[in-house]
DNA sequence: CCTAAACTGTAACTTATGTAACATAACTAT
DNA sequence: ATAGTTATGTTACATAAGTTACAGTTTAGG
């Protein structure tokens, strides 16, 4: 398993061969659902390939785009969650193709005391997750929706390494937690100011950008 | 100690032995900065007594309240930090007389494998946080200020056990990232629908409220 | 090829919120 | 008591964002 090496690089060589023979190899295409809203969590998942959206939504079919989650990263919030069989607050959906290996819960607790880079890779974990979820409150809190727009698709171009980024104002809209015109017209603004040039289904983004 | 012995509840006798003789009681009084957004984090705070309030900033002096923490409640956010020595994302005021115990970096950690009930309370502790991060977010980003305002209000009733808010319009203001002069606009509203009664520093809260 | 669906552009309007300015009331300290 | 400070009420206006409606364009599927 090539993309297992990577484990490699922050686990040392016995705790990569537990995770090689108890944790669990799951592959997810494009839009495929990997966690929703309120199932239990039995594993705790590391992505390995691709990058996962993680949404949080309320009881009136409001939706928002919490964060993504990347090469070696996991969500804490399913550790915490399935060492006490709780249900997902939260939704997981691939970006593109993805590749996690899933954890069981009763190896998540062996581990911590038994290997150190397990502890502190779930410790770090715990501490980015926080500052992606204050990250996201700032950007709610304190900006305006322009400015989360070029916030939201200069991070599409670091995921993705490319500055045409392939989304309609629709998805965007969602993400964001507001209407598809409203995003046309900020977008309309942006592509007015140079500093996005649009196409059906794509954005380019221009060196002008923030 | 009598504040101690709400910890026996939680912990095993032994942990809470050594807490004891390694934990340090700090007390606070109403207004005290308990934290500040880039001090290095050196202990785990245990609230004791009282109630601390979180705050969270911007580079523009914006600030938003995040959640309250009161009684055995901790701040997950000061241990995933002290264990690789982050600044402070977050700033902690007491909100009334608070009392504290303060656990040093290097106990936590050796705790962890060695008392089960630390390492649960410290899962628990994660997973209350994120979810009172995520309820921050669902509130900022779905609900209009009028609904944010009788939220906070009532969560103050529930932490006071009083149905009387002592607070100024400018007060609430700064905790909902909002200007005074929207907050007494919203609060004027509440009362002509009966659901509050505003007094100086004072608002009632009536059975109407949400 | 043709139709339905999805995507985008745009106008007109409403509402929530932010901002500035000012008046009055209540409390505090000397 | 008086002066200064803090708290509140209120008006008027600016702007961001949400909403509805509709037209034109592109794409996908039969």
């Amino acid at each position: 398993m090539s993309n297992l090496e990577t484990l490699s690089n922050v686990f040392e060589p016995e705790l990569i061969k537990e995770m090689a023979e108890f944790g669990a190899l799951q592959q997810f295409k494009e839009g495929d659902l990997i966690m929703d809203y309120g199932k239990y969590i039995r594993m705790m998942p590391i992505v390995l390939k691709g990058t996962v959206k993680v949404y949080k939504h309320d009881d009136n079919g409001n939706e928002i785009l919490l964060y993504y989650l990347s090469d070696m990263e996991s969500c804490s919030m399913a550790y915490s969650c399935c060492l006490e069989a709780k249900k997902s607050e939260v939704k997981a959906i691939a970006e593109d193709d993805v590749e996690l290996l899933a954890i069981p819960h009763h190896k998540l607790d062996e581990w911590l005391c038994k290997f150190s880079s397990w502890k502190n890779y779930v410790m770090r974990s715990f501490n980015e997750r926080f500052i992606e979820l204050l990250k996201s409150i700032e950007s709610i809190a304190f900006h305006k929706l322009d400015e989360r727009l070029i916030a939201y698709l200069k991070e599409k171009q670091r995921l993705s390494g490319s500055s045409v980024i392939k989304a309609s104002h629709s998805t965007i809209a969602d993400e964001l937690a507001t209407s598809r015109v409203v995003i046309s017209r900020l977008l309309k603004q942006l592509e007015n100011d140079k500093k996005i040039i649009l196409y059906r289904n794509e954005i380019k983004l221009m060196s002008g950008l923030g």
